[in-house]
DNA sequence: TTGAAAGCGCTACCAA
DNA sequence: TTGGTAGCGCTTTCAA
């Protein structure tokens, strides 16, 4: 084959190495864009022949194409993005666990799942920047979105707007998760162990009031009529903050505690132990969370076992949700609270 | 005022209540949409009038107007998002809690992150997916990305390619965590408290030998020579198991053992205890990642301590690899290990 | 079965 | 100081 075709680009060849575009493909392949976007795409409404099918693909192959997600988003107005603004909540807590779970079901539904940062603007002027990626859905957890943001973000096109929150929130899908339930299956049970001087550890720790907030109600809540006291010890996740809190312990004469969950359970656990008071004879525990740690204790901690939604639900839910938009908007409660009671209470 | 002006628009209302463009906005402002993205960029290179900014300004307001960024992605060639395949390593971890941080640092510096889910392609393969998003980064933690991956994502647009793991791979800034350092620290330690017959849990969670086998040979390397045996234990984290493996420890004949982390270590210590072992009497026990409950137990938890860069800092490597993508290659050692004496050992 | 071309929203170059 | 407009890469309608 002594003659060989020379092709001479009609654009120069790039001063990069630039990336290539369906166009190149098409030109390789002797075919028109159009012809590559059905094949690439398995577009079920067009047939497309066999061997042109082959030639496309092995076009593609060649040149390492990639469809650039940007262009495809433009042209169909939105794109593939679950959005979910990061709660500055630690890791490593139960709710954490779930979030991660839930962004692997998203990602196997061909979702891609966009953490945004949490700090920067909060609540519905959050939602503006939120709406600048045109996100397909947005899962919003805690509270802090009202009807406008969620309207907003409807009107940039987002098929799906869920709130992961104690409440629900006009136009959007709500998974209510209601954590005064935990605070007064807590309360109800120190109560029904015959405690009556009770106290509530609140986490100083930035981020949890979303939890820790509702918890307390519900002790609250469970103990009002009942003449029993409930007391709020503010506590952070150090050592020498719970031996502070333990050393004025007698003088608080409290005889149950609600310690959040069980790390702080496990904190206050020891420190009250180096400081004499004994768990339960002088002061019942209860945590929350049904941690490992809590069971690896002397005593073993009882808690507060939460029973979530496994993220493979919500995933679904959303999936749904984004294909049918008309839907009718769901209202969920997906908070299970049930007391596991073991040594400490 | 008895007259109203009505303005006819050229094109027909929209059908659905679509979203306004910047066409939109030059059209309520009187200007061209040029103008307007000067006016809402902010460039510096065009000044425009005090008037006209104010009438941009609040036209946008008024019109709700958010910016499409797949559309300014089309045009800048890339987007503002940072990729960070998210790897399956349980929350809680002392790493998660780093990769948090990391994230909430790129979000101050006005990077979207995307957590890619791990399920589907890996290595290689994965690359082409996560290209197709035109990151302007990608981080990649753990092993798995090739040099050819590396250049893919290179040549579809990623200024700076950054792994974190044990290795550098050609062509990507490397941040690297050795994780054989804590294995090595665990080890002497064991050595030098006179213990010569060693074992080392491993944990059978997937997702955890990233770590798991590199801190194994740590040990393995810190003994080479002394005649000191090492024996492997693998471990899932549960009572059970734990228990069981407790139950033929006298068989084992071990006087000491690196249990992995402190939360292996926590569950190994009550289930020693339960059998009747004697910590660190029979059996020295460390840990590792500095835990809260290390702290708690009794005896408390010898442990390594761990110090990883702060997320600021990566964040700040990143954002000057993207800004000079032409600078050298970082490649800088990151992971410091200390063992911390405590009562286990 | 395939191709031509419009147009998604935005930015930046060049003119006025 | 402002406007006109090309063009980023892709999908999809309409025509051939």
């Amino acid at each position: 084959m002594p003659y060989v075709m020379v092709q001479i680009p009609k654009t120069p060849a790039p001063a990069q190495r630039s990336v290539p575009t369906s166009a190149d493909v098409a030109r390789l392949a002797g075919v028109s864009r159009a012809t590559v976007s059905y094949v690439l795409n398995n577009t079920s409404a067009v047939r497309i022949s066999e061997p042109t099918r082959r030639r496309v693909h092995e076009a593609a192959e060649e040149l390492g194409y990639v469809p650039h997600a940007a262009a495809r988003s433009l042209r169909a107005g939105h794109s593939r993005m679950v959005l979910m603004p990061a709660p500055a909540i630690p890791v490593g807590s139960l709710y954490s666990r779930f979030i991660n779970e839930l962004q692997q079901a998203l990602g196997r539904l061909d979702y891609t799942v966009v953490q945004y940062g949490s700090p920067g603007p909060a609540g519905d002027d959050a939602a503006r920047a939120w709406a600048e990626l045109r996100p397909v859905a947005v899962l919003v957890p805690g509270s802090g979105l009202g009807p406008q943001g969620v309207a907003l973000l409807r009107r940039s096109g987002a098929r799906a707007v869920v709130t992961l929150g104690p409440e629900a929130v006009r136009g959007a899908h709500a998974l209510l998760m209601d954590h005064a339930a935990v605070g007064r299956a807590a309360g109800a049970h120190l109560y029904a162990r015959g405690r009556r001087r009770i106290g509530v550890v609140v986490p100083e720790e930035p981020g949890l009031e979303v939890f820790s907030r509702p918890r307390l109600d519900g002790v609250r809540r469970s103990l009002r009529g009942t003449g029993a006291t409930v007391t709020e010890l503010p506590l952070a996740y150090e050592e020498e903050a719970a031996a502070a809190l333990a050393a004025r312990w007698r003088d608080l004469g409290l005889d149950g505690v609600f310690a959040y969950n069980d790390e702080y359970a496990a904190l206050l656990l020891r420190a009250l132990q180096d400081e004499g008071v004994a768990v339960p004879g002088d002061t019942a525990l209860i945590g929350a969370d049904d941690l490992m740690v809590g069971r690896l204790l002397r005593p073993r901690l009882s808690t507060v076992h939460i029973e979530l939604p496994s993220g493979r639900d919500l995933a679904e839910l959303v999936d749904r949700a984004v294909r049918e938009p008309g839907a009718a908007l769901e209202r969920r409660e997906v908070l299970g609270a049930a007391v596991v009671a073991r040594d400490s209470s």
